[in-house]
DNA sequence: CTGATTGTCAACCATATTGTTGAATGGCTG
DNA sequence: CAGCCATTCAACAATATGGTTGACAATCAG
């Protein structure tokens, strides 16, 4: 019951987002800094803090102080959450891959 | 190489709107017309007909006249590789649950 | 204490998103 | 043809998003 509490609309949104996607990926190498995660991304560290609260909204990464600076670690259950609502479509990777012809051609669906 | 065209921004934007999950959830059932997708989200007929635009752009749908309908049919490509996308964090879900209070108890990660 | 480093906050701008209405298109039906 | 049905288009409004700047708070180093 781990992912319950998990704001789809949130996870899905904070990963509709190259900047941020690229950041969850840099934390897979381990936690890291706001200044860390913001350097790749041509951006200033105000702008890359913003979108560091939007992970940490969506439960994607937590925080926490450590001296002066912040350091941030991936979350893994909105992420295994997400997972799980895609793989309720897994039964359609194998066939149905031509459903629309085949309505089209049948009108009716039986 | 199915998935390579995807684009993850478009899908994992267009799955941060719980209509168009809703939507994309109705389809597992099979094709729908856009009057029928809409019926269940109360807004106006447009406001649906933006929201399969946008399910459709992302290449999650696919839609094509039949007669004076538009039938509208799960396309599960960019699904799969949204959930190939993260599932290179399925390797976080075992262990490194509590990365951040190790990363605060050591400081430097070796 | 002074000053540099790290990060956030508030205000602001430009653009995108979500939704509405009302008119228009395309297609079936009598 | 006339009219209805399913859908889209255009214009608009409200709000959200992504980014900037400049001021501020907190911590470390000397």
């Amino acid at each position: 019951m781990v992912d319950n509490s998990v704001d789809l609309d949130a996870v899905f949104k904070a990963l509709g987002d190259p900047t941020r996607r690229a950041m969850l990926a840099s934390l897979k190498a381990g936690p890291a800094t706001v200044g860390n995660l913001a350097a790749p991304h041509a951006m200033t560290l105000a702008g890359a803090s913003k979108h560091i609260q939007v992970l940490e909204q969506a439960g994607l990464i937590r925080c926490a102080r450590k001296g002066r600076e912040r350091l941030c670690a991936l979350e893994p259950d909105p992420l295994r959450a997400a997972e799980r609502w895609l793989n309720h479509y897994a039964a359609f990777w194998s066939d149905r891959l031509d459903a629309l012809e085949m309505a089209l051609g049948k009108t009716e669906k039986d």
